[in-house]
DNA sequence: GCCATTGTTGCAACCGATTGCAAAAACTCT
DNA sequence: AGAGTTTTTGCAATCGGTTGCAACAATGGC
């Protein structure tokens, strides 16, 4: 049942080292031998066994793709595009589903035990130092969707998500809002904590307008509905306008002022991030800051790829603009009209 | 850097089998021995190397996931419990996206060359012959949402679709609806032509009853948005109420009835099939089939590891009942109250 | 104290590839 | 044709485990 190198040597009647040469790139076989070799191992419908071949080279064209965010409607496209991706270059995921333990030991062993070649962290949660480990581990890693440190010792991919924040609090401001308020993701994350910084940077920089914060328990629907309930009950008085840690948070606020009878735009304008393909939906018809996921993805894939065929290469930080998008859950900009 | 079975048996002072049976269950170790051998263990931070496990036993605690689905939302929870079913069995998640080729031959190849020890086609659009052809290939297969065929070759687990489409016409027609119309999915898919089949079977069994069908070109918001603009833009005249393939195209379906001005459900009533988290949201509120995604996957996991453990298994299907769940998009229900 | 029985151990072969090395074959170039 | 190069080839060791087998130790029964 089974076809091993073994049996296409045979066939060709060569030894097993000419059929693996044959099988590797810039191996030093002659025409003749692989002509005879390929003939056999089509006959025989021969392909190398990928754990063997990685046993002995110690590289198993294998990358570990750790997240925690399988609940958000963005991972879709996440996932869409890495699994695609490193198709496209021969690579396959092994995926770990962070789920609770923020501990990167266990992932670590895991991730070793199959000898994984590199390492994508895909989240905005989780902190430099849990993707420090990995690196400390000596798996080359890339944290896609990462904090931006000065001098990491790994490559991250993503967002300036402070800039975000002023971008959020400036199409607030300029469309005259000036009781402005944060409704972020949970406190820990450092996406979370960026925004808020570049957001109310924004704020204290402009007398008039005034800005409040508060956090959701998760980037959820769930969490930004419970959120926004919270704030319509307690809050003495709303903000004119909410900047939401990322869509589906937006979605969930808005499905609570939806249901407390408060009137988006009209009374509270929203204003979400990471464009995903729900918020272009008819009935949902968000504004938001784009995030280019596709785009940090196949960066990101490319990169691991490059990093494995390159020796050493330095750390980087690539990070990607985030346009505005323009829909219907704030007033109109008050910004001088510009001519076309 | 590496630490190797050899490593720990010199530090244990044991052969290399010692360690090796230590970490392998029921086998033969006496207590001294094996304290010697964990504690050395422990100290070097020892894993065994799954590979060259694999290698040896042929047995890599690798499974395979195949899927189509990756942009429909309800990927998500199958995604998440399927990664973490897995990990609590100690199995890994090998994923291979399908995009466009449904060729089985690439997959098998693939799956194959990894030596996985089984696996799992997650799919209502794929044919039986796809699955078939990964059993064929000697491989332990579950088809997850699949087709029921008397004497499959392999195990189904999923839920009935013929019922589902009887069950959705029936709804339709208790409430007082009497032309109703099937909006399928992709017609090339077996959910929704065994979908098509329950929902037309009840509709000619009432001589009241007319139901006209049409079908979109995928799973996706898109593609129920376009082919519900289609009808309302071609048709002389709509059905009363729709069946929709599932959550994700009933959304999109009532988007366009938004755009162009028809009310849900006053006008035209939708009931979809899911039942994904999206569809209690607030601002969709869809009335819909509930289809147990969780308990499917979950099953699936069990049975792919029994599989694994026994010799033999004779294929079987499990269906899961689908219970209707009344929400917003259909009229209420004019079949005699009954006391509780 | 001896034999039978059961439980442990280590040796060595094996899983299916890769690869350094030296021998062999195929080329150059006089 | 023969010496000198360059390519191609096969041997054998290796990657990190597993496992059948035979040798050995421990246990119990008498």
């Amino acid at each position: 049942m089974k076809i091993t190198l073994k049996d296409v040597a045979e066939l060709a009647g060569v030894s097993r080292s000419a059929v693996s040469r044959t099988f590797t790139e810039g191996a030093s076989v002659s025409d003749k031998t692989r002509q005879k070799v390929e003939q056999a191992a089509h006959q025989l419908g021969y392909h190398p066994n990928a754990l063997a071949s990685g046993l002995s080279t110690g590289r198993t064209k294998l990358i570990g793709l750790i997240s925690n965010n399988f609940h958000n409607p963005i991972f879709l496209e996440v996932f869409d595009r890495f699994t695609r991706g490193l198709q496209e270059y021969g690579f396959r995921p092994l995926i770990v589903n962070l789920t609770d333990e923020t501990d990167p030991a266990q992932s670590i062993r895991l991730l070793r035990q199959y000898s994984v070649d590199g390492v994508v962290v895909a989240s905005s949660t989780l902190p430099p130092s849990f993707v420090q480990a990995f690196h400390d581990a000596g798996l080359p890693v890339v944290h896609a969707f990462g904090r931006v440190v000065s001098d990491p010792d790994f490559h991250v991919i993503g967002i300036d998500n402070v800039d975000c924040g002023r971008l959020a609090a400036r199409a607030l401001v300029e469309r005259g809002y000036r009781r402005i308020g944060f409704l972020g993701g949970p406190r820990f994350a450092t996406s979370t904590q960026d925004r808020l910084v570049g957001f109310l940077e924004v704020a204290a920089s402009l007398s008039e307008v005034s800005a409040t914060q508060s956090f959701a328990e998760a980037y959820s629907f769930d969490a930004g509905r419970a959120e926004m309930l919270r704030l319509i009950r307690q809050e003495t008085c709303l903000a004119e306008a909410y900047f939401c840690g990322d869509d589906i948070l937006s979605i969930g606020a808005m499905s609570a002022l939806e249901s407390e009878g408060v009137a988006v735009p009209g009374e509270v304008g929203i204003i979400g991030l990471n464009d995903m393909e729900m918020a272009r939906w008819h009935n949902i018809d968000l504004t938001t800051i784009h995030q280019p996921i596709g785009e940090i993805i196949m960066t990101t894939v490319e990169l691991i790829v490059e990093i494995l065929s390159t020796e050493t290469c330095p750390p980087s930080v690539r990070l990607f603009p985030c346009p505005l998008v323009e829909r219907g859950t704030l007033r109109p900009s008050q910004a001088i009209s510009r001519s076309a």
